[in-house]
DNA sequence: TAATTGCGCAACCAATATGTTGCATATATT
DNA sequence: AATATATGCAACATATTGGTTGCGCAATTA
Protein backbone atom coordinates (compact mmCIF):
# COMPACT_ATOMS: atom_id res chain seq x y z
CA UNK A 1 0.00 0.00 0.00
CA UNK A 2 1.04 3.77 -1.17
CA UNK A 3 1.53 5.18 2.80
CA UNK A 4 3.04 8.49 2.02
CA UNK A 5 1.84 12.27 3.79
CA UNK A 6 0.60 13.29 -0.53
CA UNK A 7 -1.27 10.27 -0.43
CA UNK A 8 -2.62 10.92 3.06
CA UNK A 9 -4.32 14.17 2.04
CA UNK A 10 -5.58 13.00 -1.26
CA UNK A 11 -8.81 12.15 0.21
CA UNK A 12 -11.22 14.64 1.40
CA UNK A 13 -12.31 12.45 4.51
CA UNK A 14 -8.86 12.40 5.72
CA UNK A 15 -8.20 16.48 5.29
CA UNK A 16 -11.65 16.81 7.30
CA UNK A 17 -10.02 14.93 10.01
CA UNK A 18 -7.10 16.62 10.67
CA UNK A 19 -8.82 20.09 10.23
CA UNK A 20 -11.10 18.12 13.02
CA UNK A 21 -9.02 17.09 15.32
CA UNK A 22 -6.41 19.98 14.97
CA UNK A 23 -8.31 21.83 17.61
CA UNK A 24 -8.47 18.98 20.34
CA UNK A 25 -7.58 15.05 20.62
CA UNK A 26 -10.72 13.37 19.95
CA UNK A 27 -12.32 9.17 19.88
CA UNK A 28 -12.81 7.17 16.68
CA UNK A 29 -16.22 7.70 17.40
CA UNK A 30 -16.76 10.85 17.96
CA UNK A 31 -14.85 11.71 14.78
CA UNK A 32 -17.44 9.64 12.78
CA UNK A 33 -19.84 11.43 14.30
CA UNK A 34 -18.91 14.21 11.90
CA UNK A 35 -19.23 12.20 8.81
CA UNK A 36 -21.58 10.28 6.68
CA UNK A 37 -19.25 7.11 7.09
CA UNK A 38 -18.67 4.81 9.57
CA UNK A 39 -16.50 4.40 12.54
CA UNK A 40 -14.87 1.43 10.92
CA UNK A 41 -14.33 3.85 7.47
CA UNK A 42 -13.14 6.48 9.93
CA UNK A 43 -10.78 4.07 11.58
CA UNK A 44 -9.14 3.23 8.54
CA UNK A 45 -8.72 6.60 7.78
CA UNK A 46 -7.00 6.68 10.54
CA UNK A 47 -4.94 3.97 10.62
CA UNK A 48 -3.50 5.65 7.44
CA UNK A 49 -3.28 8.93 9.01
CA UNK A 50 -1.19 7.39 11.79
CA UNK A 51 1.02 4.92 9.68
CA UNK A 52 2.45 8.52 8.08
CA UNK A 53 2.62 10.01 11.45
CA UNK A 54 0.13 12.67 10.74
CA UNK A 55 -1.91 11.47 13.89
CA UNK A 56 -0.78 9.43 17.05
CA UNK A 57 -2.91 7.98 19.40
CA UNK A 58 -3.10 7.74 22.90
CA UNK A 59 -5.00 5.61 25.10
CA UNK A 60 -7.38 6.22 27.76
CA UNK A 61 -9.38 3.62 29.41
CA UNK A 62 -10.92 1.79 26.79
CA UNK A 63 -10.82 5.00 24.52
CA UNK A 64 -8.28 6.04 22.29
CA UNK A 65 -7.15 9.71 21.76
CA UNK A 66 -6.12 10.51 18.41
CA UNK A 67 -4.19 13.77 18.39
CA UNK A 68 -2.53 15.84 15.22
CA UNK A 69 1.02 15.45 14.48
CA UNK A 70 1.90 18.25 12.56
CA UNK A 71 5.35 17.71 12.15
CA UNK A 72 5.07 15.48 8.72
CA UNK A 73 3.33 18.46 7.78
CA UNK A 74 5.96 20.35 6.65
CA UNK A 75 7.08 17.98 4.49
CA UNK A 76 4.34 19.10 1.86
CA UNK A 77 5.10 22.92 3.21
CA UNK A 78 9.10 21.58 2.07
CA UNK A 79 7.73 20.34 -1.40
CA UNK A 80 5.83 23.27 -2.05
CA UNK A 81 8.49 25.37 -1.59
CA UNK A 82 10.01 25.07 -4.67
CA UNK A 83 7.06 26.33 -6.14
CA UNK A 84 6.29 29.54 -4.30
CA UNK A 85 9.32 30.69 -4.85
CA UNK A 86 7.75 30.60 -8.52
CA UNK A 87 4.63 32.48 -7.75
CA UNK A 88 6.82 34.97 -5.40
CA UNK A 89 8.83 35.59 -8.36
CA UNK A 90 12.26 34.72 -6.62
CA UNK A 91 13.87 33.17 -9.32
CA UNK A 92 16.66 33.08 -8.27
CA UNK A 93 16.58 30.92 -5.04
CA UNK A 94 14.77 28.34 -7.87
CA UNK A 95 17.42 27.98 -9.59
CA UNK A 96 19.30 27.13 -7.06
CA UNK A 97 16.30 24.43 -5.83
CA UNK A 98 16.25 23.01 -9.74
CA UNK A 99 19.58 23.22 -10.53
CA UNK A 100 20.06 19.95 -11.66
CA UNK A 101 17.32 20.40 -13.82
CA UNK A 102 18.95 23.21 -15.99
CA UNK A 103 21.73 21.05 -17.58
CA UNK A 104 20.25 21.89 -21.02
CA UNK B 1 -13.01 10.57 -11.79
CA UNK B 2 -12.01 12.77 -8.73
CA UNK B 3 -10.08 15.79 -9.93
CA UNK B 4 -8.47 18.35 -7.13
CA UNK B 5 -5.50 19.59 -7.18
CA UNK B 6 -4.68 17.23 -3.83
CA UNK B 7 -5.33 14.49 -5.60
CA UNK B 8 -3.23 15.45 -8.52
CA UNK B 9 0.01 15.74 -6.26
CA UNK B 10 -0.89 12.47 -4.70
CA UNK B 11 1.18 10.52 -7.22
CA UNK B 12 4.58 10.67 -7.50
CA UNK B 13 5.07 10.34 -11.34
CA UNK B 14 2.44 13.78 -11.33
CA UNK B 15 4.75 15.22 -8.76
CA UNK B 16 7.89 14.67 -10.30
CA UNK B 17 6.51 16.28 -13.82
CA UNK B 18 5.72 19.29 -11.74
CA UNK B 19 9.19 19.77 -10.53
CA UNK B 20 10.22 18.70 -14.42
CA UNK B 21 8.53 21.33 -16.19
CA UNK B 22 8.87 24.19 -14.05
CA UNK B 23 12.20 24.97 -15.38
CA UNK B 24 10.71 24.49 -18.96
CA UNK B 25 7.92 23.36 -20.99
CA UNK B 26 8.04 20.32 -22.26
CA UNK B 27 6.68 18.43 -25.20
CA UNK B 28 5.29 14.49 -23.96
CA UNK B 29 7.25 12.85 -25.15
CA UNK B 30 10.02 14.59 -23.74
CA UNK B 31 8.30 13.84 -20.67
CA UNK B 32 7.92 10.53 -20.86
CA UNK B 33 11.93 9.99 -21.55
CA UNK B 34 12.43 10.77 -17.85
CA UNK B 35 10.55 8.08 -16.57
CA UNK B 36 9.74 4.32 -17.08
CA UNK B 37 6.13 5.13 -18.10
CA UNK B 38 5.25 4.50 -21.42
CA UNK B 39 4.17 8.50 -23.57
CA UNK B 40 0.28 7.47 -23.19
CA UNK B 41 0.78 7.03 -19.15
CA UNK B 42 2.47 10.27 -18.73
CA UNK B 43 0.12 11.58 -21.24
CA UNK B 44 -2.95 10.55 -19.22
CA UNK B 45 -1.20 12.03 -15.92
CA UNK B 46 -0.88 15.73 -17.68
CA UNK B 47 -4.53 15.47 -19.01
CA UNK B 48 -5.21 15.02 -15.10
CA UNK B 49 -2.73 18.09 -14.44
CA UNK B 50 -4.62 19.93 -17.35
CA UNK B 51 -7.53 19.12 -15.80
CA UNK B 52 -7.28 20.63 -12.43
CA UNK B 53 -4.96 23.60 -13.88
CA UNK B 54 -1.83 22.89 -13.01
CA UNK B 55 -0.53 22.67 -16.29
CA UNK B 56 -1.54 24.63 -19.51
CA UNK B 57 -0.61 23.50 -22.92
CA UNK B 58 0.83 25.13 -26.20
CA UNK B 59 0.64 23.60 -29.35
CA UNK B 60 3.97 24.59 -31.42
CA UNK B 61 3.28 22.74 -34.85
CA UNK B 62 2.71 19.09 -34.09
CA UNK B 63 4.09 19.58 -30.89
CA UNK B 64 2.32 20.43 -28.21
CA UNK B 65 4.57 22.01 -24.88
CA UNK B 66 3.11 21.61 -21.43
CA UNK B 67 3.89 24.49 -19.24
CA UNK B 68 3.69 24.07 -15.56
CA UNK B 69 0.79 26.72 -14.10
CA UNK B 70 1.78 27.35 -10.95
CA UNK B 71 -1.35 29.48 -9.50
CA UNK B 72 -3.77 26.30 -8.31
CA UNK B 73 -0.78 24.97 -6.08
CA UNK B 74 -1.06 28.13 -3.71
CA UNK B 75 -4.62 25.84 -3.13
CA UNK B 76 -2.79 23.45 -1.48
CA UNK B 77 -0.83 26.13 0.69
CA UNK B 78 -3.46 27.78 2.07
CA UNK B 79 -5.20 24.50 3.33
CA UNK B 80 -1.51 23.89 4.68
CA UNK B 81 -1.79 27.40 6.06
CA UNK B 82 -4.21 26.52 9.09
CA UNK B 83 -1.33 24.38 10.37
CA UNK B 84 1.72 26.28 9.91
CA UNK B 85 -0.03 28.13 12.40
CA UNK B 86 0.45 25.47 15.04
CA UNK B 87 4.17 24.47 14.02
CA UNK B 88 5.06 28.13 14.20
CA UNK B 89 3.18 28.22 17.79
CA UNK B 90 0.72 30.96 16.40
CA UNK B 91 -2.04 29.55 18.08
CA UNK B 92 -3.92 32.65 18.50
CA UNK B 93 -4.55 33.12 14.85
CA UNK B 94 -5.18 28.97 14.41
CA UNK B 95 -8.00 29.89 16.75
CA UNK B 96 -9.40 31.93 14.18
CA UNK B 97 -9.05 29.84 11.66
CA UNK B 98 -10.59 27.34 13.20
CA UNK B 99 -13.24 29.33 15.40
CA UNK B 100 -15.91 27.04 14.13
CA UNK B 101 -14.80 24.20 16.13
CA UNK B 102 -14.57 25.30 19.19
CA UNK B 103 -17.91 25.33 20.48
CA UNK B 104 -17.25 22.82 23.05
C1' DT C 1 -19.93 -12.26 36.60
C1' DA C 2 -22.75 -10.81 32.74
C1' DA C 3 -23.89 -7.23 29.56
C1' DT C 4 -22.36 -3.17 27.25
C1' DT C 5 -19.17 -0.20 25.01
C1' DG C 6 -15.04 1.28 22.24
C1' DC C 7 -12.02 -0.28 19.37
C1' DG C 8 -9.00 -2.78 15.81
C1' DC C 9 -8.71 -6.25 12.37
C1' DA C 10 -9.85 -9.35 8.51
C1' DA C 11 -12.76 -10.50 4.67
C1' DC C 12 -15.19 -8.99 1.17
C1' DC C 13 -17.19 -5.61 -2.55
C1' DA C 14 -17.83 -1.90 -5.74
C1' DA C 15 -15.69 2.06 -7.71
C1' DT C 16 -11.60 4.17 -9.24
C1' DA C 17 -6.74 4.68 -10.72
C1' DT C 18 -2.90 3.54 -13.38
C1' DG C 19 -0.95 1.31 -16.99
C1' DT C 20 -0.99 -1.05 -21.61
C1' DT C 21 -2.18 -1.73 -26.55
C1' DG C 22 -4.19 -0.26 -30.73
C1' DC C 23 -6.05 3.21 -33.53
C1' DA C 24 -7.18 7.91 -35.51
C1' DT C 25 -5.68 12.54 -36.64
C1' DA C 26 -2.71 16.22 -37.75
C1' DT C 27 1.75 17.95 -38.94
C1' DA C 28 6.34 17.40 -40.97
C1' DT C 29 9.50 15.27 -44.11
C1' DT C 30 10.89 12.81 -48.35
C1' DA D 1 1.74 11.78 -52.59
C1' DA D 2 3.77 8.59 -49.38
C1' DT D 3 6.01 8.00 -45.07
C1' DA D 4 7.30 9.27 -40.51
C1' DT D 5 6.39 11.66 -36.27
C1' DA D 6 3.71 13.69 -32.28
C1' DT D 7 -0.14 13.31 -30.05
C1' DG D 8 -4.86 12.18 -28.14
C1' DC D 9 -8.42 8.85 -27.29
C1' DA D 10 -10.86 4.47 -26.45
C1' DA D 11 -10.76 -0.22 -24.78
C1' DC D 12 -9.08 -3.21 -21.77
C1' DA D 13 -6.49 -5.43 -17.56
C1' DT D 14 -4.91 -5.11 -12.98
C1' DA D 15 -4.07 -2.88 -8.56
C1' DT D 16 -5.63 0.12 -5.20
C1' DT D 17 -9.10 2.59 -2.65
C1' DG D 18 -12.87 3.47 0.33
C1' DG D 19 -16.52 1.37 2.15
C1' DT D 20 -19.29 -2.43 4.61
C1' DT D 21 -20.10 -6.40 7.70
C1' DG D 22 -18.76 -9.47 11.17
C1' DC D 23 -15.68 -10.83 14.64
C1' DG D 24 -12.72 -10.71 18.82
C1' DC D 25 -10.62 -8.33 22.66
C1' DA D 26 -10.23 -5.19 26.45
C1' DA D 27 -12.36 -1.99 29.58
C1' DT D 28 -16.40 -0.24 31.77
C1' DT D 29 -20.88 -0.78 33.92
C1' DA D 30 -24.79 -3.24 36.06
Amino acid sequence: MRRDVFQAIADPTRRAILVLIASKAMTPNAIAEHFDSSRQAVSKHLRILSECELVKQEQQGREIYYQLQVDKMKQIDKWLDQFRKIWEGRFNELDNVLSKLKKE
